[in-house]
DNA sequence: TGTACATCAGTGAACGCGCGTTCACTGATGTAC
DNA sequence: TGTACATCAGTGAACGCGCGTTCACTGATGTAC
């Protein structure tokens, strides 16, 4: 005979099946989704796996079956995001072929862009605390996106290789990568412009790069 | 009749007393001190209040006779930081009367230098967490700061307000706080060069303010 | 086409640890008299 | 100068919560026959 908390359980069961089937679907999908959210919202170290599990719709123990632990999604979520970095890089890097100043700034820009746009991923690339050791294609990947960078830096400044040119890369990589940084924090806010958008980002890139024009 | 087990305990309180006296002396500024090392060791996240306690050797709940609770801790490491690093700063402000570039240069290199030599303090400045509504005063350090460099940066570019002043700041802030920040997460160490030290940082910024010589 | 069975993605409950915080108490210190 | 007492900085033990992770079990799916 079932007691009235029994038959209260049975009911919310039912009604938890009637709004979805027992299997997810695509549960993996759905628990990166909800993690960068939760990042999103709350931070990285804001971020718990049940809160996660629970926004995906589904019981603490479900990521197991698809992670092997907490840091194996967040893991996930830096390759990912390491992938669309390097690939956004390497699409600025074919948008002027003819003008190798503009070529970087664009680059310049897709990486605060994609800061801004993935904060989350961002967030996790950087300062997501994981083992290159465990997740060697990490650190991989990441290379990958700062060769491009490297490169066309170096394209600005022909001839042989040249303090000056790693001094470029330097620059240009910190320059991006601080304001990407600031404005994640809602640092830069503190700057009074009236420069909307990425005018003020251009700006600040052209002043580095425009003295480098032939 | 005293136990076994409770003798051994007063031996210990002994052994402990002898060691140690009672009151710790200076117990607030050791607890900092503790907190600075654990953090610049296991990162912000991987602080616990009772490891700090144990480190200053005291219980764990000794802490909370100094402070009102763990981020009341950070706060102050945050305060001592903005303090220190705005004075860096504005004795770097003052360094080269006759040169502004000179001048900018070592305001730059001072940043990323007090980035370095007080990373925990860095960390906790810019990635505490720590809200701003309960501790006003840390925004306002902070502000007092970015005042310095905003004003040595548009003295470069002399005449009225304008957008190429307001981004020679955007660019002097980024590439420093993005230098400091990738040093700090030793991903610069990518960038192959054989300028030591705070050369390659020199360099950087060269590239960017020389073209503002008169 | 229907049925048995292997497989796998879920559930719900519980465990266990780390750690922030509190509480009643004690040892030391300084001060009024 | 000595003593009573207020005050304060410590102690040790415990509480409680958050949360990562595991376990035995169940519901659904697909495939061999």
């Amino acid at each position: 005979m079932p007691t009235k908390s029994a038959t209260a359980k049975i009911a919310r069961a039912r009604l938890r099946r009637a709004k979805r089937p027992y299997h997810h679907g695509d549960l993996r999908a759905a628990l990166i989704d909800a993690a960068l959210r939760l990042i999103a919202e709350h931070g990285i170290q804001g971020l718990a796996l049940s809160d996660a599990a629970h926004l995906a719709g589904v019981s603490v123990a479900a990521p197991y079956r698809h992670f092997k632990d907490k840091e194996a999604l967040l893991a996930e979520i830096a390759r990912e995001g390491f992938v669309m970095f390097r690939d956004a890089l390497a699409q600025a890097a074919l948008s002027h072929p003819r003008d190798k100043i503009k070529c970087l700034e664009e680059m310049g820009v897709a990486y605060v862009e994609f800061a801004l746009k993935h904060r989350s991923h961002f967030k996790v690339m950087w300062e997501g605390g994981i083992s290159k050791d465990n997740y060697p294609e990490l650190g991989q990947t990441a290379h990958e996106a700062f060769l491009l960078l490297e490169r066309a830096a170096i394209e600005l400044l022909p001839g042989p290789r040249h303090a000056r040119q790693q001094a470029l890369v330097c620059a240009a990589w910190s320059v991006v990568h601080g304001y990407a940084t600031l404005a994640l924090e809602r640092e830069l806010d503190v700057v009074t412009t009236e420069q909307s958008g990425n005018k003020l980002l251009r700006h600040s890139l052209r002043l580095l790069l425009d003295q480098f024009a032939p």
